[in-house]
DNA sequence: AACGGAAATGACTTCGAATGCAAAGACCAA
DNA sequence: TTGGTCTTTGCATTCGAAGTCATTTCCGTT
């Protein structure tokens, strides 16, 4: 078994004396081959040390067996499990993974061009795409499902953990154990996520006539502790209810709470999150926040992925799944 | 411009009045070409949304512009940003990424049946490797390079953290600061990085005459407390120093020290950990850590695989870097 | 005008596996 | 033995771009 590079399927011919034919049938289930030159075939591949080349494979057959996944920010403690999710059970479906993490979301479109190039049986992505750029997946003919987004004018596969649902539990919440005055950190203006949350959580507000200040963060640690004592001079320290539109900032305002401004959670101020990162749970934070289904999402946007590979004209489908209410020590709660 | 699928060099030659050969060269720098065939060549691609079918470029030239990166536990907290980090540096060198992320270690056989079907260029590796598996790299010239562990018995290159430098500052901080009773959490027996980081502990505390008692955790922050709880009681209580192996443990134990046992952190209890992940910096734990470079340690396993890639004999070297002493708030050093 | 050398271009082959098609065997029945 | 059906097998072609080599074109010289 001295496996060396460059075992071609001739090779494996050549040794087990039969065509290139017989190899390439003998590695394909369902092909006409005699049991014995099968075996004689394998044999011959496993002293070789052959593995098909899927480089021919994919030129000849026009399946690459790979899938692009697009993630903008790595680094958001959010979307290395649903990374690691989505890789494990493509491969479980002999799909590969060509990954894609962006610096910046300027960068989409010079990815997308790499993603073309690898003629990839379809892709997976959790970034802004504009609508031209959407399109070109339908005119590429590149199977296309969004992860936490959709599509912006365009129809467009997508599974997405409910906003609305999620922000409403929370704010009733808030709002009924007697809450008054609300701050909101939002994410930065060009996130859906962001967006679509703080609409949710205002929306929510509203309709209890209730109107609450609004700052922007970066979705990071740091924009926690920033946006709450921005909240805290623009509402005179009167904040009682911070809510977040991720668990990282939570953590952060959390943090800056209790250290920084020395006011008591949840007793003087509520805080909540979203997403439901481990951190979230952790002892020091007991984070009341909106866990996403991330099994459930990701198998979803596997599975749907798939479907349109198989059948490239199924219809767009928008998945929305309901987070659950973790309920923490972060938020006085009804 | 309506790109579609499956434009190929031989539609951009028609459209533009010449051979699938010009085409070929005009997107090659450095190639023969009249810059008014370029031109109107350049302008057919466009009109039709060429892009050049990277697998068909792949199986004559033999270079895939691929290469694998394949980590254990992407859940790890630390693996993200490296992970990230690696991804965006390739890229700017026009490297694609293809991710395997094993769900157990045992799963890297299979992982590499699928890296050498893609004739990848390189591979970045981040799980353990049996000798047989470091041998078959080298036997298919598929360069590699081992990301925090070092080749068993072969000589690999390899991009690691010093643990003997960085435990060893930590323990001799600790004892210098009057410490007497040591724990230590290392991580699984099947992990390199584990194993390494105990063992230094373990051997600068017997260079000072100090046995330390030693349980074993999973990585991960419930570890952390477990383990505590285990050496107390080992210790009758009488723990004052808890070494552990990575950030995440020593969070799960300052947890649990804090709110479970009721031990102070640091007064009574010391706890340092490894790594320097971001929420090691929290304001809620300040842990004194050791930071591992990343950004140096990624450039370096960037730059040695690229190397490698271009000049396929070069040499085994093992680069290791030392960690930055993090001095937070949850030991008392000297 | 004729020639030489360089630049530009195209025809053809190549990479490695898959597959349509035809030929060759295998097997059974009459 | 012959014919017919079904299974195996090999030949030849294909996928899309790169690159070799031969040819053509272009330009400057004399």
């Amino acid at each position: 078994m001295s496996e060396k590079a460059g075992v071609t399927s001739y090779d494996v011919a050549r040794r087990a004396g039969v065509s290139q034919s017989a190899v390439s049938r003998a590695f394909r289930k369902g092909a006409s081959v005699a049991p014995a030159t099968r075996a004689r075939i394998v044999e011959a591949a496993m002293a070789l040390g052959y593995e098909p080349n899927a480089i021919a494979q994919g030129l000849i057959t026009k399946r690459s067996n790979l899938v692009a996944i697009i993630i903008s920010n790595l680094t958001n403690l959010y979307y290395p499990e649903v990374l690691a999710e989505l890789t494990q059970r493509l491969s479980l479906h002999g799909v590969r993974v060509l990954l894609f993490s962006l610096a910046a979301e300027s960068d989409v479109e010079e990815v997308l061009g790499q993603v073309w190039r690898y003629r990839v049986d379809g892709a997976i992505v959790a970034a802004r795409l504009s609508t031209e750029q959407l399109v070109a997946f339908s005119n590429r003919g590149v199977p296309l499902v969004l992860y936490n987004r959709v599509g912006e004018g365009v129809p467009v596969a997508s599974v997405c953990c409910d906003s609305d649902l999620g922000e409403r539990a929370l704010v009733d919440g808030l709002v009924q154990a007697g809450h008054t005055c609300f701050g909101i950190i939002g994410g930065p203006a060009d996130s859906y996520v962001g967006e679509e949350r703080a609409n949710a959580a205002i929306n929510r507000l509203a309709h209890h006539g209730i109107k609450a200040e609004f700052v922007r963060g970066q979705f990071d640690y740091e924009s926690g502790g920033a946006g709450l004592k921005t909240l805290m001079e623009l509402t005179d320290s009167k904040l009682d209810a911070l809510i977040c539109v991720n668990d990282l900032m939570a953590i952060g305002a959390m943090d800056t709470a209790r250290n920084i401004i020395g006011k008591r959670v949840p007793s003087e101020l509520s805080i909540t999150g979203f997403d439901g990162v481990s951190p979230a749970t952790w002892e020091a934070y007991q984070l009341t926040t909106i866990r996403q289904p991330v099994r459930r999402m990701t198998q979803a946007a596997v599975a749907m992925l798939l479907e349109r590979i198989e059948s490239p004209d199924i219809s767009p489908e928008q998945r929305l799944f309901a987070g659950e209410l973790l309920s923490g020590r972060s938020a006085r709660l009804l």
